[in-house]
DNA sequence: GTCTATAATCAGATAGAC
DNA sequence: GTCTATCTGATTATAGAC
């Protein structure tokens, strides 16, 4: 099973990208080095320039690949009609999406400051997109009487700073499944929602 | 003004630490060498470690410091002798504190994957007693029946989350004024809270 | 107390053999 | 498609001059 060399096309592109995605989560993208990567692998490190031109890509690629994801992700949830239903859609497949991908997650918001300017203001974009669309549910609801917010962008930024605060607690198979964390989170935004 | 040798005790010590927190902050530890560092201070790598033993040790005094700090503050803070009053007191406590200090925060939560095994566990040792604070006041007023709790310690990962959030956000001199925010973030609490 | 010089290691990236 | 070898420059930390 263990293949040294000669082993053809095989699928390494993708291989690498998630022996990075690992390990840029767990010791940060400046402390990884192409090395680490490729041992990772199981190539040398001179094989990864045939799959990445640099480091730099190999970072951005995740994290603008993980952002479209979200996005594309979100766009298909069915959600309902109504500001409240939506909220609650917004709310459950936040959590869901991102328990399911610690470490795309992770390293999404911690390595911001490592990506060139350019990259920064793409992956700026999808988050300032994914944010929006938490905030027009949330006027939405204000508008028609369905909520009573104090401040539809810092309740926003309240409830996605809450939500993905989930990420840093939870543990497949602790104390609360993830139908119940949804449950109890999706109370919580009830709550500050409504007057 | 400006001294470039034979400076004498001068206060080298504290300028070493101010340079590492504004460094680490900005680039992350991995990515920040003594030299740049020592660069920061004005002076050359090698009498950094007439202060420091070690670049771990950088790292970890800024970030035990810091608990350490915010433990002392939080229990000099006054508070209310009810869950209710205690629980805006921690509120707005915390997001006072965060705001001014917004370097030492992002690090002492960024960098945790940096320290060594024995540095990282006495720092989750101060950050699991700083969370045990907002969770007696809660069990308190969970107890006396003046909160409605689906889940303390869900509620307690949750509220702080959510207020830790404002350093993503908040910038002195914008929309906002921090008397507001904290009113607005302390609104929300109370919702979440009260059944 | 600071500087310069240095040791030993490791970084990202490329060239050419196979 | 991968490996080995290599270039260039940076890394932490220490030793010794001043």
């Amino acid at each position: 099973m263990a293949r040294k060399t000669g082993s053809h096309s095989d699928i390494t592109g993708p291989r690498i990208r998630d022996a990075a995605l690992k390990l840029f989560a767990q010791q940060g993208y400046a402390a990884v080095s192409m090395r680490k990567i490729a041992a990772e692998v199981g190539v040398q490190a001179g094989a990864l320039y045939l799959y990445t031109p640099d480091k730099q890509s190999l970072l951005f690629e995740l994290m603008d690949g993980h952002m479209t994801d979200l996005l594309a992700a979100w766009e298909a949830e069915p959600k309902g009609d109504t500001p409240i239903a939506q909220l609650e859609a917004f709310t459950r497949f936040h959590i869901r999406y991102h328990i399911d991908r610690p470490e795309a997650v992770f390293i999404a918001y911690m390595e911001l400051r490592n990506l060139t300017p350019k990259n920064f203001a793409i992956i700026e974009a999808h988050r300032r997109r994914y944010e929006e669309a938490l905030e027009n549910i949330l006027n939405a609801g204000q508008e028609e009487g369905a909520f009573r917010l104090p401040d539809t962008r810092l309740v926003t930024m309240a409830v996605i700073a809450m939500l993905t605060g989930v990420n840093t607690w939870y543990r497949e198979g602790g104390r609360l499944s993830r139908q119940r964390v949804e449950r109890i989170y999706w109370r919580l935004v009830q709550r500050m929602v409504k007057g």
